[in-house]
DNA sequence: ATAATATATTTGGGATACCAAATATTTTTC
DNA sequence: GAAAAATATTTGGTATCCCAAATATATTAT
């Protein structure tokens, strides 16, 4: 009996958790067998023994849920892997854009009792540094009241909270050109014509398109 | 195609690593089975597996080496094991007989560049809390020069390097009789019958079984 | 409504790591 | 040098996680 089970039940809870808070639409087996890159048959088969451990529930539709255990599970290892982010950046000195897939493996490190010293550790840091909140032990989260900045109004200025999206290739783009959790966006000019918007960060304007703009979470500057 | 083939791999490195490293005779299918408490049919499959990767050698009188290549690997993995250690001890205060199974599972997190920096953040740490050597990066180990304290003099005094076992129930013993790293211990008796002695700790006598002094090592007191 | 498309499910397999029980092969002991 | 004991190896089988390809069932478009 391979005694991994554990930590592939939870990536699938992970990935379900991010699906669901992502996306509007109902989550069907498709949309989570292509987000973990998987085979349809497999995501179905590991669907019903979850299901069996009344961690998700699947609805007439079709669609997939986490059970309240399931998300409760999925929320302690969201909270474990950005401590270990926030342990990664302020200890080991890893720049913000490089922690990501070194937490993928430290969230599935079994202990709760390790959690809440690293938390205790850090001085209870309140988001991990892509600027996300971190769950208490109790599983509750505060939530961030951002916007996606393709929906920011010309002429505002707005502050970086967060992103949308943890690929490598994402942050380091965002790297490149100077933007992270904190940066102060001004939008110059909206293009109706492809969504890409004209903005300015520091002395610097710069074009970027849709794609990344949806992605760039951010609050209005008070 | 299960994933998790490295750490499984990995776990069989170190226990030959200190299955030899604790014992002189021939290390062989069945002492390693038993060390693994897995069945020798299972051992031996994988000792075929590893032996194709350049891993281990089968001698011809059947005893089980690792290569060099499989060595390094093991020490390397016995560093990032040792240094968790310190890092759990150190920096988020668990007591040192509390350890060992966390580090069991941290010391499979993948990335070279995790470790070292760890050991940089823990000032290069020379011995584990339970006073064994680390390692370092090219997997150089400076080898403490211990006798196990049965091997002791009636009437010599003694300090507490580190111990030959790990097991939980030892550690717990020793904590309940106040002996750790640095611990300074005085012969005071040796009963050739069963091997058992009669020493003591600061102001304390004690009387210890031959199986509990074989498993503290010790030097000579300057 | 029918055809096209998307989604769900079944079926048959593969890889890895494990075990129990039978059979060889050594090694010890007498 | 047998017999006994220990060790090694083979054989057949299980659990978990995964896939490709076929089939069934919805959903959407025309
Ligand atoms: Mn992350
Ligand atoms: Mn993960
Ligand atoms: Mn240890
Ligand atoms: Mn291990």
């Amino acid at each position: 009996m391979s005694h991994f089970t554990k930590q592939v039940e939870e990536n699938y809870l992970k990935a379900l958790f991010k699906l669901k808070s992502r996306e509007i639409k109902k989550v069907n087996n498709i949309a989570l067998a292509t987000y973990m890159e998987l085979n349809p048959a497999t995501v179905l088969e590991m669907m019903r023994k979850l299901a069996d451990k009344n961690l998700v529930q699947v609805l007439p539709d079709k669609s997939i849920q986490l059970t309240e255990t399931g998300e409760r599970k999925a929320i302690l290892i969201i909270r474990k892997h950005r401590l270990w982010e926030v342990f990664l950046v302020d200890k080991l000195k890893y720049k913000w854009n490089e922690v990501h897939d070194l937490a993928e493996q430290l969230e599935h490190i079994e202990s709760d009792d390790l959690v809440n010293r690293l938390e205790e550790f850090l001085k209870f840091p309140a988001f991990d540094p892509h600027g996300d909140p971190i769950p208490d032990k109790n599983g509750k989260i505060k939530l961030n009241a951002t916007i996606p900045l393709n929906l920011g109004k010309k002429g505002k200025t707005y502050t970086v909270k967060s992103f949308a999206e943890t690929e490598d290739a994402f942050l380091d783009y965002l790297t490149n050109i100077n933007i992270q959790p904190g940066t102060k966006i001004t939008v110059l000019d909206l293009y109706e014509y492809d969504g890409s918007s004209s903005v300015q960060i520091n002395n610097n304007k710069l074009h970027i398109s849709e794609k990344v703009a949806q992605n760039i979470l951010v609050q209005l500057k008070k």
